[in-house]
DNA sequence: AACTAGAGCAACCGCCAGAGG
DNA sequence: ACCTCTGGCGGTTGCTCTAGT
């Protein structure tokens, strides 16, 4: 006998949230606190599971959400701690200040593994797949090889199979992708090339500032004593990165200065490929984030909510709320403070 | 204008860990 | 030690929107 649902699901509503249930859920939580969920619907007079409701706030209603697309440096940051820890997107989420676990979750299935897999990176393991293809040597026994490389076989098909040029040395696999040597896989450059050109965005001209080194090195998730891949053509995130013709200025400000402040987390990362949870913990709490309104695994920053509100692409009504979150911030800033810690 | 396929995203599901009794 | 409950997490689903035909 398993569980007991939390809740009556004949008896919830379920679907989407609407701007009433939005309302009564951010009045409750911004005058109560969070406290018990199960109670929270109660409490709220939501017909809702608590579980839903918890979820609703977290990845929405929470005042220091970022509602706009993810900026480069933030994809940048996506892929190197995915590489470094793997699909932990709540950690991740952490040192993405306003994001949550859902919308990184997100962004990663439908854009960011993609986009690897079109740079011939393989998303699982930040493998170039012509590495993965050279440390199993002939191709012919791969599929001995189980789930291993599920993922590594469905994205070479999608992304390589139709470009395949017969004349190049391993069945189906293009010249770009031509193994050099056993020791070292050159990823060539006008594979790159054709790799950038056929991405939908730009090489920025300020990409060096965003590079996470000039080398980028490949580490192996699953066994933290691999060895570093290095390819010998230097090639950076950036150049793939998105780009957003349409940014302002002010987006642009906020991206500089998000940069600076993520620079100086990122450069603990590396520790965290090779390291424990406890490493990963030391390292997330440590992260201040400098003139982020977000302080990890602190208090809320009630600062933040007068710029989300100005600044984000939510709707009328979120504005509203989000409005009135700020005044009631302000009117009782003592009962926050106790109450919220995310 | 109508239809279809794909992308994006909000929400749900089920599992797990930890706290408390 | 065991059980129950809750919060949190990652994976998945399904709805909505949009671009293409």
């Amino acid at each position: 006998m398993g569980r007991p649902p939390c809740c009556d699901k004949s008896n919830v509503k379920r679907g989407i949230w609407t701007a009433a249930e939005d309302a009564k859920l951010l009045a409750y939580v911004s005058k109560h606190g969070v406290g018990n969920w199960t109670l929270v619907p109660k409490k709220a007079g939501l017909n809702r599971c608590g579980k839903s409701c918890r979820l609703r706030w977290t990845n929405y209603l929470r005042s220091d959400l970022k509602h706009d697309s993810f900026t480069p440096q933030e994809e940048e940051h996506i892929i190197n701690l995915h590489e470094a820890i793997g699909s932990r997107w709540s950690l991740i989420a952490k040192l993405l200040p306003g994001r949550t676990d859902n919308d990184v979750k997100n962004y990663w299935n439908t854009k960011l593994k993609k986009k690897l897999s079109k740079m011939g990176i393989d998303p699982v393991t930040h493998k170039p797949f012509s590495q993965i293809l050279s440390d199993y040597g002939n191709i012919s026994s791969l599929p001995s090889i189980g789930n291993q490389f599920g993922s590594f076989f469905k994205n070479l098909n999608n992304t390589f199979v139709p470009k395949s040029e017969p004349s190049s040395g391993i069945t189906g696999l293009p010249l770009g992708f031509q193994e050099i040597n056993q020791d070292s896989v050159q990823v060539q450059p006008h594979f790159l090339n054709e790799v950038a050109s056929s991405c939908s965005s730009s090489s920025s001209p300020h990409a060096t500032d965003h590079q996470l080194s000039s080398q980028p090195t490949y580490l192996c998730q699953q066994s933290h004593h691999e060895a570093q891949i290095t390819p010998s053509s230097s090639f950076n995130w950036s150049e793939f990165l998105l780009h957003d013709p349409f940014s302002s200025a002010d987006k642009l400000k906020q991206e500089q200065d998000f940069n600076g402040t993520m620079m100086s987390s990122s450069s603990a990362i590396p520790t965290l490929a090779g390291g424990s949870e406890h490493n990963l913990n030391a390292t997330t709490q440590a992260c201040d984030f400098g003139s982020s309104a977000i302080n990890i695994g602190g208090q809320r920053n009630n600062n933040l909510v007068h710029d989300q509100a100005s600044s984000s692409s939510m709707t009328s009504f979120v504005d509203t709320i989000l409005g009135q979150d700020s005044e009631m911030q302000a009117a009782f800033p003592e009962l926050l403070d106790a109450s919220f810690d995310y």
